[in-house]
DNA sequence: TAGAAACCTGACATTAACGTCAGAGGCAGG
DNA sequence: CCTGCCTCTGACGTTAATGTCAGGTTTCTA
């Protein structure tokens, strides 16, 4: 398919496709005029990419976790950088959880006082 | 305390600090030549900012959040922003926790081929 | 009362993952 | 062949939260 399809299927711009070649996240066969031809298995690779993207995880670094995301076979360096993004996706989901409680917290309040019929302003700190 | 004081008790930078009162997240008075000075409060205020500004909340929304998080009191239009916040941050935990599953599938998958005592260089894909 | 250290404002630099535009070539239908 | 849509490269624009630097004032310390 050409990259217009892979956008379409895959729900990112074409922009942002090459954009993933340039990193070298992702590569291409060329037709005799430069056009950019994917095979289906691209579709899950950008699909991954996104994935690790919004684990915060940057380009350079899923680019080197890529080749074994897909084998399931990796180096001992690559092991390790996987354990480490492991670790900061952890304490990510730590925080975020953290933000939730509070969150809930302030809506549990601010809710409260609706409820009591007392609506006031939101007054000034 | 001045400005040096609050970033070192807080751990972020004395730059990011003045940003913040640029934003209207952080107010202090000022000496009679124009010296920040800030009271005790302003440490858990900018670590609330800190917090949300993990959660992925922009400098605007909180802008619009700060005030009732600390009261407890919110307008109904604040209250609907809260909620909205509340979604993204529940979707991001969504997110993390499926890229974490994946990471632990690869990672236990690259454990045992170690552990089966055949480390194999990461293939090419 | 120096001199160092901290502070001030203002402004330009940075980073990442794209958006957007320009100018040109490629491809399918009518 | 023409039209319209897709694609190409290259390059500059964007956004957010800072970093960094310059040039000047204030505050602490010896």
């Amino acid at each position: 398919m050409r990259i217009g399809e892979l956008a379409e299927r895959t729900g990112v711009s074409v922009r942002a496709l090459r954009y993933y070649e340039e990193q070298g996240l992702l590569t291409a066969e060329r037709s005799e005029s430069g056009q950019r031809h994917y095979g289906d298995t691209a579709v899950d690779r950008v699909r991954m990419i996104q994935q690790l993207y919004a684990a915060g995880i940057s380009s350079a670094s899923i680019l080197e976790m890529l080749p074994c995301m897909v084998t399931g076979l990796a180096t001992p360096e690559v092991l390790a950088k996987l354990h480490g993004h492991r670790s900061s996706v952890v304490k990510q989901l730590d925080e975020l959880r953290e933000t939730l409680l509070r969150l809930d917290t302030v809506i549990a309040g601010a809710s409260a006082t609706f409820e009591s019929g007392v609506p006031k302003p939101c007054p000034h700190v």
